[in-house]
DNA sequence: CGCCTGACGAAAC
DNA sequence: GGTTTCGCCAGGC
């Protein structure tokens, strides 16, 4: 914490708002709202879309203050690269997460994504960061 | 101040 | 092709 990554460029040039740290938070609750209903995408997504592709577990540890934020965040909608809903666990009710998915269209088999791949949302095209 | 953990990902075996 | 390990970065203790 005494010294600042090398990170901070990477958003300051995405969000030159002069805002990072806390920030990071912000933008992946910002893509994850972005998110179409009926779509999903993955964590190393929005990490890409961000610019800490390599990152994918910051986006996941994002989510863990998902239910900090203020504003609703569907954080059901992303999964992992595997399609599966690794994070079902970290919902009030586990069952939730793919219960909302199922609602919105999307096929939920054993925990996991199905069609995964083709709808899949990957915020990089569509929001052409 | 240092070690461990963590809702991932890709490479290695 | 499935399983296991390492790597990334940040936050919590």
């Amino acid at each position: 914490m005494a010294v600042k990554k090398k990170s901070s460029e990477k958003l300051k040039a995405l969000k030159p708002s002069g805002k990072r740290d806390e920030n990071f938070f912000q933008l992946v609750f910002e893509v994850a709202r972005q998110i179409p209903k009926g779509r999903v995408t993955s964590y190393g997504a929005i990490a890409a879309c961000l610019g800490a592709k390599s990152s994918a577990r910051m986006v996941g540890w994002a989510m863990n203050g998902c239910h900090n934020a203020k504003l609703n965040v569907p954080a059901h909608r992303v999964v992992n690269r595997n399609g599966m809903l690794t994070g079902k666990f970290h919902f009030s009710p586990p069952e939730k997460m793919e219960r909302l998915l199922k609602k919105e269209g999307v096929k939920v088999k054993n925990d996991q994504v199905q069609d995964f791949k083709k709808i899949f949302w990957d915020p990089v095209e569509e929001l052409s960061f």
